[in-house]
DNA sequence: GATGAATGAGCGTTCATTCAT
DNA sequence: AATGAATGAACGCTCATTCAT
């Protein structure tokens, strides 16, 4: 069917391709081996070769995400720019990420527990990381009013909830139609940023 | 498997009864026909009895759920209060509803139409009465900087997008367990309120 | 649904006919009580009332079928004619009949033994009553080379293959399209008619 | 239920083996996989790895009775003769091969294209070819009155018009229990072959 | 005479997975 | 490293039929 395009077992890193391919065509739920195998252009079999198991496959795909938000994070936490200024951009690539890979958003954020076999922890833990530097980011934003620890890292969550109810609805398509994309996420940045911002005084 | 508990055909509303159930030990990609009416405790045909189709049946239930909101919406709205005090009950009830209706908010708001069948127009028109009634909050909540209805309703779906993105964090248990829930909704709704309120110039 | 237009149990005549309409459009095959009932606008236990079962529903309308056809049968008998002229007339009545009623032809002449439960024996008394007549005009058109009764009978029935044939072709819609139907029907009935008619001298 | 028959996936054969032993036994519409799997002595996906479809494998057969029915035309048409007698061999070879065939006649010629599922245009191009040859045949048994080539062609259909209905007639059973089938069988060639032979001005 | 509710068997089909080669 | 063949469980859904009312 298809001109096998992979050398040394590309194979593994042509399945991943396939299946995010497919995930955000058909959704998790419509995700199976023979599709992707289909699709890669090889047997089923071979898959298993290099994935013991769906939700194995689907795990690596999970700590590919991760990694790749990762990276996305580090680079914007190096930015030149006064906290609040890397607390935006770190909004705004969040964002960006989100619409970009709806095949990764949708397995890392969006999916029910349940659905998803446990995932390990130590996916987990790569996650984690994401979200400390963007912990560290809203402390650093307004130092006085969140000397608190628990404090800051509970506003750190509520920017997350601000970022992630944004992504997730413009993936879920249900955005009122009437409403500019672009304005909605600025407005919702600056929404978030302010916030923090605006800690500051009532902190003194 | 289980003593028949209803009588008259009350068959209808423990399929109902069930499936909300199902939905939210198993998501609605797990959800099937089969395991609701083994939990139901009669035949799959008994239950094609009462609903056309397994969509007609998620549907009813959607429907119920978007109902029940609007209910609560509505009850909101009449309790005395400034419009801000009005919009911060809407907010509260908002993360409320979510966090005591998993079941609901999972097929209301958290699928993509792509997994979900074709829902009836219908059933989304009762969906935009309960953002309609949002977003004339937020407009008389500050009503001199939100003079333009597409400002407005872009205002609106940002402050829904927080409450979202709290109630669908915490019903994907993706929430820090070091976080106190209760101090997150809180800070969260303190949030959206403050932002609106703060875009009246009027107030400075 | 439905105005009923029927009184005094003109249910099972509506019955009926609605099963008859149902054969033509979906066949035999995709023939179901709960469609009937529908159709009909009554509950499928009200048709239980009155047939006992699907297989005598539709046995009885393959005696209707039957009946009809003889009703058609006898009246050709009584035309005026040679023996030939009534033959022919039979043979023309006979094709006109099954195109214009492929309900009752389907059932009647077309379905495997397997699909229709057993027919009763009365049934196809019925049937044989017709098949009589026809060997009757055939002996009464050759009576000189069919003085043997076991001829006629193979005779008969050579011609009822023919009359069949071209029958169960146009019903199929296997027929050719560049074939002109009308001419197709005359041709095989003076084939028909005409093997017989020959038989005469040779017997001399 | 069974030992398994086969060996290096002798499987595909088994399943159509089986497929055309159930078709005589129970009839198209009672046909279902399930069956054929518990007959077969395997799984129902087994099937499914060799047939794409239900429909699929029906047409696997449809294609193999055209392909051996072509191949005893042929065979036919090469033998020595008259036309008129390769005419005569043809009808015979018909009849015996539909009485010798009854599973594949009957999804052949019996079934109505409503039944069936579309059958891709290729197979009926398959089947036409047979009936090709049927029409040359009677053109060239009465050259001089078969002269228009629309007339040949409707001789040609009435002749198989015949041999079908006596096909027909046989394989549903509905053959009068007093009548010889071997002299039914003649008779209906001999009517067929002399309605031709008589077209033949020539012959007078 | 008529109905609503219920059922068990069956349908075609898809799936993740295993295993011998 | 890769494959073809096989499987059992599950899916959504339809069916003829029964039975209490």
């Amino acid at each position: 069917m298809q001109q096998q395009p992979w050398t040394r077992s590309g194979l593994r890193a042509a399945t991943l391709d396939t299946t995010r391919t497919l995930l955000v065509a058909d959704g998790y739920d419509n995700l199976s081996m023979r599709k992707i195998a289909r699709r890669v252009g090889c047997s089923v079999s071979s898959i298993y070769e290099h994935f013991a198991s769906k939700d194995q496959l689907v795990h690596a795909l999970i700590d590919e995400g991760f990694q790749r938000w990762y990276d996305v994070v580090l680079a914007a936490s190096r930015e030149p720019g006064t906290p609040l200024q890397l607390l935006e951009l770190h909004c705004r690539r969040y964002v960006e990420f989100g619409v970009a890979n709806p095949e990764f958003y949708e397995i890392m954020y969006l999916y029910h527990p349940k659905s998803l076999a446990r995932v390990p922890r130590e996916l987990f833990r790569r996650a984690a990381r994401s979200m400390d530097v963007l912990a560290e980011l809203v402390r650093q934003s307004a130092p006085a009013a969140l000397a608190n620890p628990a404090e800051a890292r509970i506003h750190a969550h509520v920017v997350w909830a601000i970022l992630h109810g944004v992504v997730s609805t413009i993936l879920a398509a249900r955005l009122d139609t009437r409403i500019d994309q672009q304005a909605y996420v600025e407005t919702s940045i600056h929404f978030a940023v302010d916030s923090i911002r605006r800690l500051e005084p009532a902190g003194v």
